[in-house]
DNA sequence: CGATTACTTGAGCCTGTTCAACAACCGTGG
DNA sequence: CCACGGTTGTTGAACAGGCTCAAGTAATCG
């Protein structure tokens, strides 16, 4: 979804001198980690305060790539971002906070989920490692990011971007080809979850998930789950019951196995992609 | 999809040279409202309301202005674009078929959607005069667009917006702003399909068009149902009969009138805003 | 004016929810 | 080491919201 290439992996962990460049990066992370640490379900209320608290710094992790005087590219730019550490459960950011910073998730997932005044929770998309997060038209997030798993993301200041996609259009169509491709996954989604079954709406995620992440298991039919049930259930507008019940039905139809709850193999993916589009049950 | 391509021959944008006859036909644009709008340097801090997820281009009233040889904003590239008028059940485009060009709606309303392989059908969206519609990441779409009632679009060939985007960075942020603002009235109708109760959809759906529609109408309780109870189904992820079905409750209830079933009277609105938000039922 | 399409209303059913109990897992501390 | 509480996941039984099927009414168009 919000995905650009997940190729730049490798570059993640290279030394090179400070430059200018990153004293801006680095001041972002100041107000950045203020209004992190939300939990649970009563964020939307916070206003963070910027000021006071507990600023715990991560010394900068391990730095970006070998330094070029001229980034050009959109990834250039993410590839400079400080690291950030997120646990399970943490709020990278919550609805309503101002927006200072996008992300770039390096390894683990992130849960990006609405809520209604009722606390009925939708989930929007999941973040995993290569995609990029936090792209937005306004200035105050209309939405939530939350660790699913322990996750590092690479933070960018957002008037770092704005500054370099005003001079170089080349920076802003890339931009705007991110929020392109963010539009279609979410046409899709939508799709899924307004016409189609239980059962076809888990198959699709979960053969999906394996789509997605085919460059990371290269390609073999085993699943990893980096989030609960809940936040399954939420993104496919289900409950965690039924989920629970459907991945149950596919094991006994000898579709799928579970270890641990979470490592899904695919046995039949020929089945599997029959009952995502709908035929039998 | 081959059939509906057939909907595409009319009068397809040629690439021609702006005339004075088209600015006076569908000049709809506003230089104020570009300006105020859309163009900054700084797009990602704009300072722009959220609650604009459902904010598109605001049907923008004809100002008659001198043409510029040098066109700067995405508002001056739409309004030369070519009229052309699409009936009711008319394909503007289809989903498979080539992008040739973006359009902004001028009048009538168009409904976007996508249909699986077994032929259920997903409306990802309608488009009222002034939305624009056709931006996408790929060469081909993928979703189609159809008029629910008669309507006019101003086309523009989207190489020459390509080559605009790529020489000037403020029409690619435009496009980037324009694009993101979709992403959140999406997500927003993502929660309404994932979480929301029949009856919670289609008064949020009915109270989004009425605010969406609230420069037209000047601020009255009246709405006019540009489109088929089968279009609004698909929109919300229903059948007919459920729609059907609640608009008739709702009336029943004396929340709402409904005078040849497609004028819709807010009897009461608070009722109203309060079943949109899942109180009662 | 009849034919076609769009909308409404009813009756019964089914998918997925709700409510509830139980099992598995995990970190903590005795 | 195991007992413990807490969290997460599984399974069962009953319910209900929305769907399907079906018939009837209203609007539209040639």
């Amino acid at each position: 979804m919000a995905e650009l290439s997940a190729a730049h992996n490798s570059l993640q962990t290279a030394t090179r001198p400070a430059k200018a460049c990153d004293v801006a990066l680095i001041d972002c992370s100041s107000s950045e980690f203020t209004h992190s640490n939300l939990q649970g379900t009563d964020m939307l209320a916070m206003t963070q305060e910027p000021s006071a608290s507990r600023v715990r710094f991560q010394p900068a992790l391990p730095k970006p790539r070998a330094k070029s005087p001229d980034p050009r590219s959109l990834e250039d730019y993410l590839s400079r971002g400080t690291v950030r550490g997120i646990e399970a459960k943490e709020h990278l950011f919550a609805e309503g906070d101002a927006k200072s910073s996008i992300y770039r998730v390096l390894s683990g997932a992130l849960c990006l989920y609405k809520i209604l005044p009722d606390g009925r929770r939708q989930v929007i998309d999941f973040a995993y490692a290569g995609d990029v997060i936090g792209l937005e038209s306004g200035i105050v997030a209309t939405y939530s990011a939350q660790g699913t798993v322990a996750t590092r993301v690479s933070c960018l200041p957002s008037a770092i971007l704005d500054r370099a996609a005003a001079n170089d259009p080349r920076i802003a169509m890339q931009l705007y080809m991110t929020m392109a491709r963010n539009v279609d996954a979410m046409r899709d989604h939508l799709v899924c979850v307004g016409q189609r079954s239980a059962t076809e709406r888990l198959v699709s995620f979960l053969l999906g998930l394996s789509r997605r992440r085919a460059s990371l298991n290269g390609g073999t039919s085993i699943v990893e789950l980096p989030m609960t049930r809940t936040d399954i259930a939420d993104f496919l507008g289900l409950t965690i019951e039924t989920v629970s019940r459907t991945l149950s039905k596919l094991k006994a139809q000898r579709c799928i196995e579970i270890d641990q709850g979470t490592t899904i193999r695919f046995v039949d993916i020929v089945a599997l992609e029959a009952l995502a589009e709908g035929e039998a049950r």
